[in-house]
DNA sequence: CATTAGCACTTTGAATGCAAGAGTGCTAAC
DNA sequence: GTTAGCACTCTTGCATTCAAAGTGCTAATG
């Protein structure tokens, strides 16, 4: 829909409405935009101007007699044309920085304290997905005894990330037998993606002879387990007890079904990184949301690069949210992460 | 207190009181008691003992003319000496097994379902706590190079358990140097208990010569990150949405920081540790956690055993919960996680 | 003398009605 | 095209009422 046609007068009253509504998170009337924002018309040209943008869907009625408040198409409209980011003062530069910056022993709990921090800055669900692993480069496989016939796979991808997958064998491998696996697998596997390996993985090993040929197949018959990344540990999140605060989710259902999405994180990242990897911000307004439990929240996300590889990093809230400014919260986030994990 | 000293009939009562408020989460009145339990006396009397148990700070009013509820020290007697465990049904058994006994690719995955099924079956929350590290004995460590100058540290311990850290040189490392290090980790420190490893390592390692003695420091250095293994991530948690049902959680912020305590999770893996491994079921009642934000919740403990080292698993609720299934149900399902765990 | 019936009293919670406030939508005037 | 004015609608808060639940005491009872 060509929303450019709307006039300066319409994206004006648009502009203000949502701006008041997202600050008070009631219903606005007329009344209050004609005192608040000096547009130079009364009220009643306001309401007429209202009763315009309601029929074009961008705003609504909660019932006769309330004011009005943005639908998901006017925020659309907002956050597409209308918004100015609002830059993040200095204090919050600093926080995000001194809170981000400090020494992490894994790139998970990277993720963890940029979730906290995008959570209390932004006074929403901060989320955080790792880096998809496969376009990371495999710099080596170990392949570990553990227990009698549990052998543990580790997975080192360049700049510092590891998976680890325990296997379990058939019967008893003796250890010069996984070292001589291990051998083949680095020779031939290294250097390559990990998505390159899924793929080719069999036409890599089928001509082998020095290895144990029960090893391989192993390792073939697992690649399913070992090279599929779910995305259900790699998520965190920060800030849960923000969305309870909100008034959108007083009414205890809505609220019960959010958080059990939550907990359903496997589900939250498919949702969080369907739009996949792109540059800039995205943001995902209501039913635009392809989950019932969420039809009243708003995903604004990014993605961050280490090296190769890239994850996304995010916040949750209701769909009144400030946009223009968590916009560059979550930009300014994800450029500092990929600062930090690709040094 | 000498709660033995308890006439018959102030048990009867007692016990009704709690068992009726259990079930309805309102307060009981004499009359549903004299009607509900036959008990061969009047209401009027009844009130007379109801007095006396409030004496005793068994029971409260929550105002003039309301019923009584139970108070902690009431909840206290009830668990220690009125209680009679319930089993579970065979249907419950067959739905715990068949949802713990499947395939899972590490212990990780096994207490995480494990949590969803006790939140599931109790609804309430689950909790499961992978077991200590302390007492487990190595079995081997492998130091692998992740990226430059990055150390990835595996500790692999008995029974399927592994850990993993990254650790950073301060200098680039060569493989060569890296196997005769861990070659000499190796030799000196499997066969011991992570414990007897973090307070003996230095001086096992002091008098050796083949290793680079600069990794050697850094992984002395290290010792702090590498052996202390802090609760966090290894806490699982299921049912959240469950005590968002309970009328107990009504007001939001009761509902609030409970689900703070919930997301600090370190702070919760302490406390619900912090009664340490003992054997069979551990009750807290209210405010016998050391706790604000848990003053009206219980927990319901059970340590497991992997092989020689144990951890822990409960559930979370609100006092008034109903002990005489939840103390059966974790006790059944700890049993049935050492068993899994020590085939 | 422990038990019980009876009754006055208290408190809650749900239902009701009412008035104020906020806001619209229309019409007619500017 | 814009605005003032006004009737109308819907919500919200508040006070009132009323029944229900339950106690605590007193006096009667076996």
């Amino acid at each position: 829909m060509a929303f450019e046609s709307l006039t300066e007068r319409e994206k004006a009253i648009l502009q203000s409405l949502i701006d008041y509504y997202i600050a008070m998170a009631t219903p606005v009337g007329s009344r209050v935009i004609a005192n608040k924002y000096k547009l130079g018309i009364s009220p009643a040209t306001i309401r007429n101007t209202m009763q315009d943008l309601e029929e074009m869907g961008l705003i609504s009625h909660p019932h006769t007699s309330a004011g009005r408040i943005p639908t998901d198409k006017g925020y659309r409209v907002y956050v597409d044309t209308l918004l100015e980011p609002e830059e993040l003062t200095y204090f919050e530069e600093e926080q995000i920085k001194s809170e981000i910056l400090v020494d992490y022993a894994a790139v998970e709990d990277l993720l963890e304290q940029t979730s906290r921090v995008l959570a209390n800055v932004s006074n929403q669900l901060g989320i955080t997905i790792a880096p998809r692993f496969d376009q990371g480069i495999l710099t080596r496989i170990n392949l570990i005894p553990v227990a009698e016939k549990k052998i543990l796979v580790v997975l080192a991808v360049k700049h510092g990330l590891v998976k680890s997958v325990l296997l379990e064998a058939e019967s008893n491998v003796k250890t010069e037998a996984l070292d001589k696996a291990a051998n083949i697998l680095n020779e031939r596997l290294c250097g390559l993606t990990l998505g390159e390996i899924k793929n080719s993985m069999e036409q890599r090993l089928k001509d082998d002879s020095t290895a144990d040929p029960k090893l391989i197949k192993l390792f073939l018959d697992s690649s399913e387990n070992l090279l599929n990344f779910p995305e259900t540990e790699q998520l965190h999140l920060g800030g849960t007890t923000n969305i309870v605060d909100q008034p959108e989710f007083k009414d205890r259902e809505k609220l019960k079904s959010l958080i059990e999405l939550i907990e359903e994180k496997k589900l939250l990242a498919e949702l969080v990184s369907a739009k996949g990897i792109r540059d800039g911000i995205t943001i995902t307004i209501g039913k635009e949301i392809e989950r019932g439990e969420m039809q009243y929240c708003s995903l604004v996300t990014s993605s961050y690069r280490a090296g190769k590889v890239s994850g996304t990093i995010g916040i949750i809230g209701p769909t009144r949210m400030r946009y223009a400014k968590l916009i560059s919260l979550v930009d300014y986030t994800a450029k500092l992460l990929s600062e930090i994990l690709s040094k």
